[in-house]
DNA sequence: CGTCGACTGAAAATTTCTTTTCATGACAGT
DNA sequence: ACTGTCATGAAAAGAAATTTTCAGTCGACG
């Protein structure tokens, strides 16, 4: 007999009439809090249903599995099926695009880095990092080193139309002591920190810990070394079919945090934007009269 | 030593640190595809991380787990949890719920995203665009708008590096004639626009076609008007569960074509990048003696 | 009441998994 | 070049899991 696509659970089902009491005992064990509970041993599952492991054996045979092992197979298939995400199975791509193309390949590797990213991100604290970059109390520093610089100054142009107080420091390391000097406590730092790690990037996240700012590192998944210093890190997949690393993932979650922090202080956000629109009109008409 | 309530993840992260290089493709077997990865038995997983099973006890010890039996305990109840317990940590990718988190319809706009742009995209138009990059006796120009700029940066940064006569233009367009005056026949102009357009990419892009440029324009499935003096135009989707447009597959465009780039002109590239790394040493050395 | 057939788990047999041991090879420091 | 340290996996030893065997139990039915 073939299981073939049913689910276990559904199999149980369908052959709950023909089971004998003790296995009927086990099918219940098995369905409370499955597919959970038949992850362990064939010895633990038969303890917990108050069976022996005899029958264990006997009922999965009876399900139409060649023996145990080959029934938690199954059941491991559907864990991973219900945890794991929507993205993991994507189809075919561009159907123009041989698969061996660069574009494909570089689309794999960015799918398994978003996947994999987003696993490990804790969204506790993505939700602590847009509750800090939500208050306009904070001031906000931005700052990344010769790759990074341009995520920095994304995220900062976004925040800078989003809420006051926002500064991005240039990427010439030389001048940030002097940005360090001018933080207050409760500032936040936002640092980009990929390898290779800036060797200033610590000294500067130091000074600003000295000065009582917070600090909140986008780093990949070896993590800078600065990232010990901060409040919060975002450990971003990088890797690509390249001789470079990916930034995508992380424009990916600064997007995310910018939609986040709009969304979390729109009623102050949508008179600034107002304004903001208007100042640029008058900026073109200055330029353009006529 | 205790594991409590960290995460098997987290734990791993700690860890990486100290592991050795065997350890570390374990490390990365099992966190690709967390925790499914680790549920099967040790001969399993060493087979899918490429090593061998003492590796594995090996690891899992020095993580402070008992044995690989502990170890596995801590992550079925993990698993346990992601499954039985929605607003657990893992909720993302909400099976029952899909796409409650920002993270997630984020994530999901950003596939859709992706797919529907390789699905347009011709890769006969990509290949042609990098093999105009390739050819170095063509000038390089880049531009970008207010939000753009940071793409165009990133892209000349990276370009820069890979090959010589390349140019980033000031976002800020009146100085945009005087590069235009520099454009020679063949030159060729990367331009940023995305909605809402600039007025004024329309007439730099017309002075560079007259100095003989070619164009390239990254621009949104709407097409900005600088699109039609093009050569070639990437149509990138854009949209996100946000007020603002989102930059993510134009960057992944981006990343693939500086890989290409470089693939394609590896040997001329490899000597200027040894070069350029000794320069960036040296810049060190010179910032902190000693 | 006796016989039969089916169910069940104890225990043995078998297989598989886990851990330990140890030889090898790579590498850094002398 | 030598030496010690460390990482690694092959293989052996040990432990546990899985499957099979088999005897005891129970109820159905004559």
């Amino acid at each position: 007999m073939t299981v073939a696509s049913k689910t276990v659970s559904d199999v149980i089902h369908s052959h709950f009439g023909v089971l004998t009491r003790a296995e009927k005992q086990l099918a219940e064990s098995l369905l409370d809090n499955y597919p959970v509970s038949g992850l362990g041993s064939i010895t633990t599952i038969a303890e917990n249903a108050g069976v022996s492991t005899p029958t264990v054996v006997r009922m999965v045979q009876k399900l139409g599995f060649k023996g145990y092992p080959d029934f938690q197979a199954h059941l491991h298939l559907e864990v991973e099926a219900t945890i794991s995400n929507p993205i993991a199975k994507h189809d075919r791509w561009a159907q123009n695009a041989p698969g061996t193309h660069i574009l494909n390949r570089f689309a794999d590797a960015i799918m398994s880095n978003l996947r994999q990213t987003l696993t490990d991100l804790d969204t506790a604290t993505f939700d602590s990092v847009v509750s800090l970059l939500s208050d306009r109390k904070r001031g906000l520093y931005f700052v990344g080193g010769r790759i990074t610089g341009a995520l920095a100054e994304y995220f900062f142009t976004h925040m800078q139309v989003i809420r006051p107080a926002t500064t991005l420091l240039s990427s010439n390391s030389s001048s940030w002591p002097q940005y360090a000097l001018n933080m207050n406590a409760g500032d936040i730092l936002i640092i980009f920190d990929i390898r290779r790690y800036e060797q200033e990037m610590v000294s500067l996240a130091t000074a600003a810990r000295k000065r009582g700012a917070e600090i909140v590192v986008f780093t990949d998944q070896w993590s800078s070394p600065a990232a010990k210093l901060a409040r919060h890190a975002f450990r971003v997949r990088i890797e690509a079919p390249s001789a470079w690393d990916s930034s995508v993932v992380t424009l990916f979650i600064v997007e995310a945090l910018i939609e986040a922090v709009q969304n979390s202080t729109w009623d102050e956000t949508k008179e600034r934007m107002k304004t903001l629109e208007g100042l640029f009109e008058q900026t073109k008409l200055f330029r353009k009269p006529g």
